[in-house]
DNA sequence: CTATTTCTCATACGCTTCGTATGTAATTGT
DNA sequence: ACAATTACATACGAAGCGTATGAGAAATAG
């Protein structure tokens, strides 16, 4: 019945940061208390000290966990596309049909951000971007995006946008119309990034 | 040497404001101690909860005066412009420059919507926001935005992309050069905006 | 002009939370 | 098998927050 070590530590770490991410994305990173969560994993804050350091580092691990699973998400999606450029802008209304759940906003946009500053900075973190960057240089190289710009700079000043239009989605009261607006708006900012004589379709 | 009662509430008012200001934006406003910044002002904790209820009223009136700033700050710059459409880019990039300052991006943008939830929710603030919908409003009466988009909504998604702006240049360890970089980069978003046959000047 | 009421703000208390220091049982290396 | 390390729990101290209470000044009334 001795199951090997490593499997447990694995375990209780899994365990901390499922109850962590429970509190985290619902009552909040600063009203969840660290004994409450713990205990919810049948443990205390012994070993989260011992494995996190610290409430920082547990949030961390929760960020890195989401992001991965996020990251994940968009490049499933962006395997099927006629075009690059689809390709693209479907990566970002994933994006922001994902900021819609509120754990991902209050985590990753509201209490993330605020705790562990600019995340542009974490160092895990934001693969989005990362594939984003990667599909604007793409564009850039085939002529479809206006070459001045730099790729990683547009793909953060998008993903600002998709999380502001994710909280505009989320926080309507019909969400429904509101998706249309936005994301209509939305991909209205993103031909800016276009060149003109080659007039995309939308 | 009795002053009228009503000014030495306001000037208390004032004081725990500043010294809150102060606070928040420096130390940011978890790691604030109310005991601390209040005995800064001369006063203590008694006098904050009979004025502002508790701390995250004293983080919304600290929020309220900054947006009154940074409303009239803008709304000066404004003022002068060949073309609306000109009018509505610099009130952008002013926008985006008061940005640049650790306070604003601090309480404004960081732990104002932590602790406070959507800006788009909060009461008072945002004036810049509405400044913004209201140009784009104008400029799509004009012929020069295209007629799709609806203002308010475009005017948030530019909002978020202004505040990931900031912080990039904010956080580079070139300013200067990543400044020109992004702001270059954001009016190519905002030509989305533009109708195609009237190609506008840069 | 005095008495009463109403404010403004300080003080005191309890509760919760966090971080650390310590303890203990289990596991690993030799 | 014995020492050393690891993985957690427990215990303790230090803040911080919110409330209840109190004091003193100003406004108001008679």
């Amino acid at each position: 019945m001795h199951r090997p070590r490593k499997e447990m530590i694995a375990e209780t770490r899994a365990k901390l940061i499922a109850a962590a991410r429970q509190a985290f994305g619902t009552t909040g990173y600063a009203e969840a208390s660290m004994d409450d969560f713990t205990a919810s994993a049948g443990l205390t804050r012994g070993a989260l000290y011992h494995h996190f350091g610290d409430k920082k580092g547990l949030l961390q691990a929760v960020i890195a966990e989401i992001d991965a699973e996020m990251a994940a998400r968009v490049n499933e999606v962006a395997s099927r596309a006629p075009t690059r450029w689809q390709h693209f802008v479907d990566e970002c209304t994933t994006y922001i049909e994902m900021a819609l759940e509120p754990e991902i906003q209050r985590i990753m946009f509201r209490d993330g951000p605020a705790v562990l500053g600019d995340p542009a900075q974490w160092p895990n973190a934001s693969a989005c971007v990362g594939s984003m960057t990667d599909h604007l240089t793409a564009l850039q190289g085939e002529g479809v995006v206006v070459p001045g710009v730099d790729p990683e700079t547009a793909a953060r000043l998008i993903n600002g946008a998709s999380s502001q239009a994710a909280q505009r989605i989320a926080n309507s009261n019909d969400p429904k119309a509101t998706s249309k607006m936005v994301v209509a708006a939305f991909k209205q900012l993103l031909e800016g990034l276009l060149r003109k004589p080659a007039q995309q379709p939308v």
